[in-house]
DNA sequence: ATGCCTTGTCGCACAAGA
């Protein structure tokens, strides 16, 4: 079983883009952030033309969150738990079905955090504590779980080529890294970081300055994994050949394989 | 220090991204 996600930058803009990807790699299950789309305006016909079941959760302009199933996305949940007052569309989740059984997947895109000197810092950091009171419930019902998708953090200096130019940004501060960890030591497996030797390997690629042509990225986009998912990895990689298509988003998708 | 690009918006510049 196949799970991938991507942070598509839009998906009236990387609709073909999209759709080209998910033939080339045909993933059973593919989260999609920032979709910047309503939920009534997304254009769920031409994924179910290629077999998928479509679910989303959106707002218009900003955020917005999908995933697409090749089989029945039962128990959707919408809105990540802990602020009536979020507004934001950031997280959708829902149950799979498989032959094999059935395996939770969450599928989030966490604030950014930028400027950290204005309340979006502190949205963020509250958010991601939110998460981690999600994802203990969610633990508590051994079912396998797979948690992907943009978190805006980069973990450790070895996740981005020039660390040095991330400090002071909400994406490497040391309270955004600490509530990362906090989620790992729940008992979470970094699909990536478990499966790929740890030098240049990023998710994310800024549009300016040519970060692509210098490899100047960084890693933000993880796929996290419960341990009766963990124990089922059998591959993960990074479709990283998709930075340079036409068009491209600027960040690229992470996918696990899991065994029967 | 800032912009460098890209997307979406009741565009004719701006917010937001990371």
């Amino acid at each position: 079983m196949k799970i991938a996600t991507w942070n598509i930058n839009g998906v009236k803009a990387r609709l073909e883009t999209t759709l080209t990807w998910l033939k080339e790699t045909a993933p059973d299950v593919a989260c999609l952030q920032e979709i910047k789309s309503m939920d009534e305006k997304f254009p769920s016909g031409p994924f179910e033309d290629l077999g998928y079941n479509v679910i989303t959760h959106g707002q218009k302009g900003f955020n917005g969150v999908a995933i697409l199933s090749k089989t029945p996305l039962e128990n959707v949940t919408r809105r990540l738990p802990g602020d009536e007052e979020d507004e934001q569309a950031r997280y959708i989740e829902s149950t799979i079905s498989t032959p094999t059984g059935a395996v939770r997947v969450a599928c989030l895109y966490l604030p950014n955090g930028n400027p950290i000197d204005t309340p979006k810092f502190p949205y963020k950091l509250a958010w991601m504590q939110r998460l981690e009171a999600r994802v203990r419930e969610l633990l508590a019902d051994e079912m396998p779980l797979v948690v992907a998708g943009d978190y805006n953090v980069i973990p450790m200096p070895e996740d981005a080529r020039r660390p040095e130019a991330w400090t002071g940004d909400a994406l490497f501060q040391p309270e955004s890294r600490t509530a990362y960890r906090r989620l790992l030591n729940l008992g979470l497996t970094d699909a990536i970081r478990a499966t790929e030797p740890a030098p240049e390997t990023y998710t994310f690629w800024d549009y300016q300055a040519g970060a692509w042509q210098k490899n100047d990225g960084i890693r933000i986009d993880h796929m996290l994994l419960s341990p009766q998912a963990a124990d089922r990895l059998a591959h993960a990689g990074i479709d990283k050949e998709t930075r340079g298509w036409e068009k491209p988003s600027d960040h690229v998708p992470v996918w696990i394989e899991l065994a029967a």
